[in-house]
DNA sequence: TCATTTTTCGT
DNA sequence: CGAAAAATG
């Protein structure tokens, strides 16, 4: 009696699962597998707004597998060792899993793939499960990975997608494979208040609502702070609870500027992803260095701090900053500004905040985030790589009313319209009663005086 | 068909 | 300014 297994990883769903339906086409048995890697813990990814929508994840994919006869063996440990244990167990044949991007899941990838082979074990590796478009797929004359996104995205538009998979009507496990209890998010310690819930029957819930009315106005917008008209889905994509490829059939399917204005941010996802894999090294170094010398932690250690707290004194900057503690997720515009305030007016090195994000953001993805962060830093892929966005300005433009600051800084909440972008300028009698923190820095003081006072 | 130069264009 | 495409030889 032939029997695989298959490795879950950043893929926690059963609807449009390549692997999952190769290791149930291809054998009587299946153990659906997922192991809690000690490598992920001990590189500090493991925090506790991921570590709960992944419990919310497992149980939800658990859950799916038993409907179908089936269930989810969880084990903790070294990835290898750990799926070697279960091939061992279930005299498995063969073992399918997901490919991903990066540095960590290339290693573990080709480690597993020898540990396997030693053992006489076949691994299948299925790309498209973590992205639409696997990296190398499209690539311009002369080098492994495109650079810069509109002529890459020119190109990702043209690949044919594989037609989506339905899910499986019933998986067989053989008996005798243990697991261990499920993780739970309510032992998790340390949580933003609003976090999302995981899983992929919310995740598909979410697509649906998603499909059916807001993405039709998603490219007037999804700019908009106070609308809050993003699709919030990129915790679901970042778990594979939502498959890239049926969300991209199924925004074109629907038509029109918003779903293919939606389509395109799928795109920025596959294009890091193609940088990431063939720059694995890009999540820790520049990816195109213009030799910043950034001031150190130790120098910028108030600011820093005030920056992660949400109390810079710029509105903007603190709403969306509080968002992020709150909900362990923050509107993409937020992003931009504050990783922007934060590299290039305080002029802190990229990855301090990079890490920072990856400490809190539920959806905390390395590709995405290391590569947007390197983008704003301008050691990324950026072709304008000394561009600044200003606070006041892009609040004005992005927070016309002012309604995304009060909801975050009740401190300002007394403040109408868009004069609670600069508390500064209210007369001093109202500005003295606020309990809001003057400016950490002037904007005019950022980027280029730091530069200057280091020589070059 | 290929290498090199020129033009275009960039969340 | 530099990457990618187009034009050129």
């Amino acid at each position: 009696m032939r029997t695989s297994v298959v490795l879950f990883t950043s893929d926690l769903r059963l609807h449009d699962h390549p692997p999952l339906r190769a290791a149930l086409g291809g054998s009587e048995r299946t153990v659906p597998l997922f192991v809690r890697d000690r490598a992920v813990d001990r590189a500090g990814f493991a925090v506790p707004n991921r570590l709960a929508f992944l419990a919310d994840c497992l149980r939800d994919l658990d859950a799916g597998l038993r409907e179908r006869g089936g269930r989810l063996v969880v084990r903790a440990g070294d990835l290898v060792d750990r799926v070697c244990e279960v091939v061992a167990e279930a005299d498995a044949d063969e073992v399918h899993m997901a490919s991903d991007v990066s540095a960590h899941a290339q290693r573990r990838e080709e480690r597993l793939r020898r540990a396997l082979e030693a053992a006489g074990v076949r691994l299948h590796v299925h790309d498209t499960v973590t992205g639409a478009v696997a990296p190398g797929t499209v690539t311009p004359a002369g080098s492994d990975h495109f650079a810069v996104f509109t002529p890459y995205f020119r190109r990702w538009s043209d690949v044919s997608l594989r037609d989506a998979l339905a899910a499986p009507r019933t998986v067989r496990v053989p008996d005798g494979v243990g697991s261990e209890p499920l993780p739970s998010r309510y032992g998790v310690p340390g949580l933003s208040a609003g976090l999302a819930t995981g899983g992929e029957q919310e995740g598909r819930k979410r697509l649906g609502a998603w499909l059916r009315g807001p993405v039709a106005v998603y490219e007037e917008r999804h700019d908009d702070l106070a609308g809050d008209a993003t699709s919030r889905l990129s915790p679901h994509l970042h778990f594979g609870t939502l498959s890239p490829v049926e969300l991209v059939h199924r925004a074109r399917r629907a038509g029109g500027p918003g779903p293919e204005a939606f389509v395109r941010q799928l795109a920025w996802r596959d294009f890091h992803r193609q940088v990431l894999a063939a720059r694995p090294d890009a999540g820790t170094a520049d990816y195109r260095t213009r030799h910043d010398r950034w001031r150190s932690e130790r120098e910028a250690r108030e600011d820093i701090a005030a920056w992660k707290e949400g109390r810079t004194g710029y509105p903007v900057i603190d709403a969306a900053m509080r968002q992020l503690r709150h909900e362990g997720w923050m509107h993409n515009r937020g992003r931009l500004l504050t990783a922007s305030f934060l590299v290039k007016t305080l002029y802190v090195d990229w990855r301090v905040g990079a890490r920072h994000f990856l400490d809190l953001l539920v959806d905390g993805d390395v590709a995405n985030n290391q590569l947007n962060w390197q983008w704003v830093a301008g050691t990324g892929t950026d072709t304008r790589p000394n561009r600044v966005l200003n606070p006041i300005t892009q609040a004005r433009r992005f927070d016309p009313d002012g309604g995304y600051v009060r909801r975050w800084v009740p401190e300002l909440e007394g403040v109408q319209g868009r004069a609670v972008h600069e508390p500064w300028r209210l007369p001093a009698d109202e500005r003295a009663a606020l309990d809001y923190p003057d400016p950490v820095i002037d904007l005019s003081a950022g980027l280029a005086r730091f530069r200057q006072a280091r020589g070059r």
